[in-house]
DNA sequence: GTCGGTACCTAGCGTTACTGTGTACCAGTA
DNA sequence: TACTGGTACACAGTAACGCTAGGTACCGAC
């Protein structure tokens, strides 16, 4: 993946697959999966995991162990209420920020006063 | 600063401190007074020193060094060619990126189809 | 019995922003 | 003279995060 791409995931990429949790129960997987089939291309498989950890760990979902026909038992992920809370403080955040860049791309010919 | 707004700047700020560069030449401590001034409100100062050491080492900038009536001299820095074609990089990796993720604050009842 | 799809996990690495601190120049002022 | 505060730049150490590159394991089909 890119350098650029790479790096602008960081700290978004918690918050998406908080979302994807957020709109139904999900697991490693197949969140995964999904992430590829809509534009986040490339996204390394052991990355997901990681975040999956990561939240678990923090807190901000429950889990649940279901046996899977095809493989291995899936842990599935369910958001609970201290996920749901970073999941709005991420929503906010990103609101800031990408409007603080948008301005940025926008306002090319206003300079500043001094 | 809050974890996740450190976070989410990590590969943004690069390429908002282009874009600065890019309206005009700008110099380090201005780069920061703006960005304070215009919600980026806690930017460590330290932290725009560094990826203006970095998009010189990189070659994006030019340097020039310009005495001032107040201090130290500034460290002028310019948009070259290079520079450009990065900050053209960054905006179509944002336009991607920030896309997906709106798609997905929207999408919140259309659910995959498995 | 081995190949591919499903499903999960980990150690080590590189990049990036922050913290904290230091240097230096200058004007005002007490 | 000494001190303060604004201007201006720089750097070492730290934490967080995504990627690389592996590995384990279950299962059906050929």
């Amino acid at each position: 993946m890119g350098r650029q791409e790479t790096e602008m995931l960081k700290g978004t990429l918690e918050g998406v697959v908080l979302a994807i949790i957020g709109r139904r129960p999900a697991y490693g997987y197949e969140i995964t999966s999904w992430l590829r089939e809509h534009g986040f291309a490339d996204i390394a498989e052991g990355t997901v995991y990681a975040v999956l950890v990561r939240i678990e760990q923090r807190g901000f979902v429950d889990v649940e162990k279901v046996p899977s026909e095809k493989g291995p038992p899936r842990k599935v992920y369910t958001l609970n209420t201290q996920g749901l809370e970073q999941l709005d403080e991420f929503w906010s955040t990103w609101s800031f920020l990408s409007a603080r860049i948008e301005e940025l791309r926008t306002d090319t010919t206003t300079q500043g006063e001094n």
